[in-house]
DNA sequence: TTTT
DNA sequence: TTTT
């Protein structure tokens, strides 16, 4: 094939806080839902209508795993790019099933949060570590603190 | 929430061509499935590796519907722009099935020809037609054929 | 040409609130610039660096027009989707000069608002209103508000 | 600014080779010119319209521009993915110029080839070499020829 | 300056 | 099931 092109590109919200478990070469993988919605008003019924779909994105990149470990949180407004794929797997009754997930790997993809992550009352951040609202954005090809080394300024 | 964003962009070749339903409300739905490939050296073996991901498109947007089923055939390559959405199916064994399709609907979606669809010994378009390698492009809020109008132009 | 795709996707926060005209057919044109920045590790001096880049955003399509006049305001969050065009024009001086922009025009495009727009203290809101927050987004395809009527959830 | 987007996506073709040059600490610099396109019925005179627009691109990227360097000639077709950057110039009578640009930089572009770039009687490819027509495709993370290393494939 |  |  002389080229093609296998891109995702969302801004949603994060359903739950995310999920990290290692792989077995030891590299990180972070997983989460994010939902976008959209909303119409129905000519038929004349009522307003909201429908919101979930995808799966799935990060192997360990840079922009590690970011997403520390800094998503449920709720937060996150910039995706991933490229699309359908995975194969087999469920307990041996059925198989086919789920389609947005791929964050080595080459490919980004992470740009959104928000602040600052919420009032909002106890229940990972570690219990208060976002400091900087500028925090991650790519494939290198990610970008917004200020300072990220070591340096997050306290945990 | 404040506004999301749900956005597939592909380019690839179509592995067969299109289906063509109606719809109960008598609007045309096309459907069909897009190749993306992707090649890279496998470190390990040192040997060439290939993967190609499939992905089904539908089409529900009665102008580029008509562009679909009039010039699509297997192997053209396409720029198609469209929505991620999930659906819930259950098979004939009572199942519960889930589908993840690029939705080109009423308001959102494009679809770009990026080949002239002529190949040598290529007999097998649908109605026998020859495309004629117009410039050809369709985006939810209009249409765009390259030279003079689509009926006039194509001999069907 | 078989096809071509000329598209720009911009995450960023308006330098000003919009400027609004009218075109000579009546249809209203709006136009702001939009700040997207990126930040760095400088490896040769250690520091840390920072760039905005500015970008001239016009809106042609008249709904999306609507939604910006009523809703951006200066600092606000936004997703833009639209074309480029570099338009040539001459000074005063009878220089000829070329500005490239973002167009938003009757077939593409999209304007999503990616924050509520409530800050503390902010009394420079135009004509005064109040945002509420509500979900809101716009195609060149239709338009989206996220509960009720726009004119009936607007306040003016 | 908690993260920005700035993203540009082209599907043109070349409207000359491109240029190559050396920038001071050895790497290379590509620059060429694409054309996007896009046509439509007039409404008033019921005349075909056409507009051309051309996009400066330029790569700064080492394996992408070795990759355009090698294989874009005038003509050809690309995929392009790349950030949107106005610079500022003097020109020769001390005029301050701003030239807009589509920027593929270490860490963020891409670029894919989308046609073989065989024509007949194509005699004019640079330093006479016959591109295989195998698939090629660069991002700023890696890049990946279709097959067999490019210092193999390619006979110069 | 491209492409159809 | 495509493409190279």
């Amino acid at each position: 094939m002389v080229g093609s092109v296998n891109k995702v590109i969302l801004v949603g919200n994060l359903g739950k806080d995310p999920e990290v478990r290692n792989a077995q070469n030891g590299s990180k993988i972070v997983t989460f839902t994010l939902a976008t919605s959209e909303s119409w008003n129905d000519k038929a019924s004349g009522e307003r209508k909201e429908k919101t779909e979930w995808h799966r994105i799935v990060i192997f990149n360990d840079r922009i795993a590690d970011v997403a470990e520390r800094f998503l949180t449920k709720g937060r407004k996150v910039y995706i790019e991933g490229s699309l794929q359908t995975r194969k797997w087999t469920d307990q009754s041996g059925q198989d099933k086919y789920t389609t997930e947005i791929v964050i790997d080595r080459f490919r993809g980004e992470l740009t949060l959104l928000d602040s992550g600052n919420r009032d009352g909002d106890q229940n951040s990972p570690r219990g570590q208060q976002d400091t609202g900087a500028a925090r954005s991650a790519t494939s090809g290198g990610w970008e603190p917004a200020a300072g080394d990220l070591d340096d300024e997050i306290p945990f």
